[in-house]
RNA sequence: GGCCUGGUAGCUCAGUUGGUAGAGCAGAGGACUGAAAAUCCUUGUGUCGGUGGUUCAAUUCCGCCCCAGGCCA
């Protein structure tokens, strides 16, 4: 069984790219998007429209409502079935996308580790409100030297979930994570990166999407989902790129006028975490994303990839 | 034309009672195991508008000039 990954930074055209495949293949689309999980959040996903899911069938778009917090955990599992589903009925299985993490989970596992406790959270936080992060991260310290060593005093979201994890099973983290290596994929892939050549060029590609997000109406889809339903600004959905700096508007907290440069800024920022992770990542074959003839050179590859006798990956 | 207020890092500004300067934002690099479009770490030499003068020493004081904004003609 074969598949394909098309990774690459925001605004890199892994959309148009795999589309591109979808149509030449006999090939379904795999999200690995953390925020297109979430059904009505559109424009600020830049989430392939209708016309483009009816001709290519796509999958992990649209799964849930942004009240709910997705995870690594769940998309691995949705992936997978995913993967298994389209190779059955004997397709090509695309997985595009650019939330590296969701990219590891799959290929390299993830431990056997609880989802988040809600509970757990609320006292941690209770508790970081009384005493401060730094003294629970002291406290980490006590009973996961290894987690604590490798978390900042200052890195509130990881010292939290490393003390939920050891308060919900009892044990450290590290430990946890040691122990379970997680299984190889079952599948034998084909990881392209579509990667900027140019950091300018991506920045005014960055700079016009984001305009155009604004003038489709980002603001008032924000506004519209606020009316449907009970939204908190903590909540994952609402932090994603775009919607939290139109929240900030909308909340009166930062100007109407500053709405665009903050969302520009926010995303150039994102794309720059991606393309760490992507220079950090192994086995990948990389594409200039603004290269001429991108999309053809990309299925040139493919169709090599396909063409060769599979070395029966199990 | 006259008066006033500014001109300091890409942007917004602070500051030096004269000893060549620092924050926020932006940018860059990095980390990353169920929130990951998240969270966090590291990173600041710039003719201190120009030019003369005073001074051991001027971005800081003084003169002139240029630019921007405001007020008055």
């Amino acid at each position: 069984m074969k598949a394909v990954f098309l990774l690459g930074p925001t605004a890199s055209g892994k959309t148009s790219v795999a589309l591109a495949l979808g149509e030449r293949f006999p090939a379904e689309i795999v999200s690995v998007d953390s925020a297109q999980v979430y059904r009505g959040m559109d424009i600020g996903t830049a989430k392939p429209d209708a016309e483009a899911r009816r001709r290519v069938r796509h999958h992990l778009v649209d799964i849930v409502d942004p009240v709910e917090a997705y995870s690594a955990g769940r998309f691995r599992a949705d992936a997978a079935r995913a993967i298994e589903e389209i190779a059955a009925r004997g397709r090509l299985p695309i997985l595009a996308g650019g939330t590296m993490l969701y990219y590891r989970a799959l290929i390299t596992g993830l431990a056997e580790l609880p989802p988040a406790q809600p509970a757990i959270r609320a006292e941690i936080e209770r508790r970081a409100a009384a005493e401060g992060w730094p003294a629970l991260h002291a406290e980490l310290a006590r009973v996961d030297a290894a987690s604590a060593a490798r978390i900042e005093p200052t890195d509130a979201q990881r010292i939290q979930r490393a003390l939920e994890v050891h308060l919900h099973t009892g044990r450290p983290l590290s430990q946890l994570q040691r122990e379970a290596p997680g299984p190889g994929p079952a599948w034998e892939s084909l990881a392209i990166c579509l990667e900027p050549s140019d950091r300018a060029a991506l920045h005014e590609r960055i700079a016009g999407r984001f305009r155009a997000m604004l003038a489709a109406g980002l603001v008032a889809e924000l506004e519209a989902l606020r009316a449907r339903h009970a939204l908190h600004e903590r909540m994952p959905s609402m932090r994603t790129v775009g919607y939290r700096q139109a929240w900030e508007t909308l909340e009166g907290r930062a100007s109407a006028a500053s709405l665009e440069a903050r969302g520009i800024a926010a995303t150039r920022q994102l794309a720059k975490r991606q393309l760490t992770w992507l220079r950090a990542t192994p086995g990948l074959e990389r594409f200039d994303a603004l290269g001429p003839g991108l999309a053809s050179s990309v299925a040139r590859r493919v169709e090599r990839f396909l063409a060769a006798r599979s070395r029966e990956a199990r």
